[in-house]
DNA sequence: TCAAATAACTTATATTTACAAGTAAAATAT
DNA sequence: ATATTTTACTTGTAAATATAAGTTATTTGA
């Protein structure tokens, strides 16, 4: 076991600094430790703190204001489906449920997918999973997910119940979403949509596509995400 | 004529690079200058020069790779309307149109307003205006807007078709949106909705509910934006 | 007492320097 | 010719330092 700890000190502070914001030791409002304070408690240099907050800041955890320090906002992250992390982690893995409905099996990628494909891709194939999602109970999300079959190996095995995608491929495959892009719209419930989201046939469902870029070099992730805001929004910071 | 034009280094060259990625200049896949001879070209140094390309990453106009250097991603900013600049903007003023419903008036804020709104935004009343964006003829947005009636002379009475609100704001009263929140749900149409909209009643909108923060302290915008979706998606990066 | 100036904080911008680590092409050895 | 090594480039991380500028509370002066 030589997996050394190269965590970068600012991406250290940072997760230090996130875990104590969504754990409620600050709360809202609060103001952070100065920069020169955050130097002394963790013994990084300004530049260095300096790099961790700007994170936070884009990340909407904190606004930083000159003279007056970094203050904590409340991030409405109930169903933080429109940030990066995903939806199990954003709702901090309490209320929500995942249940799966098509396990995850090796196909061909379909014809006129809803991205356009690399060479690559196409030849390769997909992984192809289906999950329904359940807050409180009540399903929210109706979850198509596609994935790159490149090297993941015992992927199809793998347990998805209750867990994070983006989660086991972070442990097991040191695989991080670092960005995409999504089209959202409205739509009316198809039969099938309907019936998994428990909602009358036509009533207006929420239509996202997401394509998701990861740190290893032309994998992305696809999600065709059915969404019954009936009751509940879907929430996001800009 | 005292206006010195203190803009930081690096917001310049930020600028620069996107005016530069936008026009084509740099055009979808191509690398960017490395950061040394940015130096060399802009005078400037590398820290300096990393916070531009920082940013311009974070705005999701490139994406940097070790090793290789910074790669000009297309954005698809066909309707923008997810990320900061607002719809006009976003557009590059081309096919979007915007026709005013109901002009600026100065009106009490709502009872249950979608957002808590503080003591001093109750007491000192808000702006209310009504748009409709097209876009090639056809009613994509129906536009309901809230701002703060604080300090925004002769706000009610300037001409604001085919105008960014965010345009006016930042010209005339150096106002600029840092940030916000947003809630978005499929709803069936109203029958109001679906007249400005052209749709039949009860066919899916896209509603979004959102509050925006700006550099004025204690001044927010808020929206609540319905879409048709028939034609076009909601695009978005995150 | 009250308003203005000041001091002591805060973050923002910028330079300089150093080394680590990833990438790709050129040089080398087989 | 081909595989390997080297080299030269790229971005990533981090320290040390300096000054500017915004905020707040204290001190000062009337």
């Amino acid at each position: 076991m030589d997996t050394v700890k190269k965590i970068p000190q600012y991406k250290r502070l940072y997760g230090i600094l996130r875990k104590h914001i969504i754990e409620g030791i600050y709360k809202e409002g609060d103001l952070l430790p100065s920069e020169n304070e955050l130097c002394r408690l963790y013994d990084m240099t300004r530049p260095t703190v300096r790099q961790s907050l700007s994170t936070l800041a884009a990340d909407g955890y904190i606004r930083k204001h000159q003279g007056k320090g970094s203050i904590v906002l409340i991030l409405p992250r109930e169903i933080g489906i429109l940030s990066v992390s995903g939806t199990t982690s954003a709702l901090g893995d309490r209320n929500l449920k995942t249940k799966i409905i098509v396990k995850p099996v090796l196909i061909p990628w379909i014809k006129d997918f809803m991205f356009p494909l690399s060479e690559i891709e196409k030849e390769s194939g997909c992984i192809y999973m289906e999950r329904l999602r359940l807050l409180d109970g009540n399903p929210i999300f109706y979850d198509i997910s596609y994935l790159d079959n490149i090297n993941l190996p015992r992927i199809t095995s793998r347990q998805f119940e209750n867990k994070s995608l983006f989660q086991i491929l972070r442990d097991h495959y040191l695989i991080e979403i670092r960005g995409g892009e999504q089209r959202i719209k409205a739509i009316p419930a198809s039969v099938r949509i309907s019936s998994f989201l428990q909602l009358k046939k036509n009533q207006p469902v929420l239509h996202l596509e997401r394509k998701m870029e990861t740190n290893v070099n032309g994998l992305f992730i696809y999600s065709s995400i059915y969404c019954n805001t009936e009751k509940y929004s879907i929430f996001g910071r800009f």
